[in-house]
DNA sequence: TATTATAGTGAACAATCGTTCACTGTCAAG
DNA sequence: CTTGACAGTGAACGATTGTTCACTATAATA
């Protein structure tokens, strides 16, 4: 009973990313009293699940067995970064209003880890600089690499030893820098 | 300004996993009056940061546009307005609940794509198959492999051509399956 | 049977919430 | 200079919040 409320009140903060007031919860749990909420949250508090402070309150953050045993090998910054991490949106994406997203089909940048069928986010807001990767027009083929420079000049380097670097003959359009990337499996 | 105040209230919900009262905003954003801040909000809520409901105050989710290929080029302002926003979140993560991020830190899966720094969505509720990335602990130690078989039994093979196959002595623990790898530049 | 712990009801409480009001100072446009 | 928009102050408002109290119903225990 305790569990499945417990999940009522983690379905609801992922629902409407913010805690239900006892009033709220009264209808998710189906009771009629404020005061069996709150006996509800007291017990929630004792088991470590809910946390509150100065009549706010949060849910505590699920600690991940797997993190706390990891050995040699395995990452421990991970901890933190999965605890504030709230969304992978926010991580990814700075300006939304300037970004986008974009279909990977080429295998220009797969030395870079950029595969076939990923997705990047490109911010067209941010000015590019040597090192980016880039999504840039030249010679009117739309394409994704290296932003470096050459005797002053730019040029545009895969991460695949089978291409060539592009030395722009007329003029070089940026459309946007590559801020992140995304894939999904299965 | 605006935005300045924005940022504050978005690292104040990732500190503390929900909104910041009036009164804490106003210390925030250092400022003595609530009303200030009231006005604040309405501001972003116009811009649409910030929503607002019977009261409760909610961050906004981030969603972007996607684009199709990076060959076919860019659509025009006209076309843009036609394409459909997604959210991040929810094209890599299908289980949030049995779902967790982890940071990479080895280089054992680095011809797959996944490169130091990176995060992995794991979900632990999926059911592992061969040719899964899978999280595993193999003799007290936990890492990121390629599933496969062999004789029968599972084996766990790197992508990284200097990590052999590993051969599970004992048992094998796994404790979830990559389902989308999240990479942030700059 | 008597007892005790548990979960819920319903009413009340002070504290805090978001909101509104009238007002002040500032800075740029007319 | 005058005007008007803008951001902030400080005080007040009702509504809602989490909390507490006394009480009831139910079930398990001794």
């Amino acid at each position: 009973m305790l569990q499945k409320r417990y999940g009522q009140i983690v379905e609801f903060y992922r629902l409407n990313k913010r805690m239900p007031t006892y009033k709220e919860m009264s209808v998710l749990f189906n009771v009629k009293s404020k005061n069996a909420v709150f006996k509800t949250i007291v017990k929630l508090e004792h088991l470590g699940l809910v946390k509150k402070e100065e009549r706010h309150i949060t849910l505590k953050p699920i600690s991940i067995k797997l993190l706390g045993n990891i050995e040699a090998g395995f990452p421990s910054p991970a901890e933190e970064e999965l605890l504030d991490t709230i969304s992978i949106d926010r991580l990814l994406v700075k300006n939304p209003n300037t970004s986008f997203l974009l279909k990977v089909s080429g295998d220009s940048m797969i030395e870079a880890g950029i595969m076939p069928g990923d997705f990047v986010i490109v911010d067209r807001s941010i000015e590019p600089k040597e090192g980016d990767i880039v999504i840039a027009c030249v010679d009117n083929n739309w394409t994704m690499k290296y932003l470096s420079k050459e005797n002053g000049s730019y040029i545009l380097i895969a991460a695949n030893k089978n291409y060539k670097p592009i030395k722009p003959k007329s003029e070089l359009t940026i459309a946007g820098v590559v801020v992140g990337v995304a894939r999904k499996y299965r």
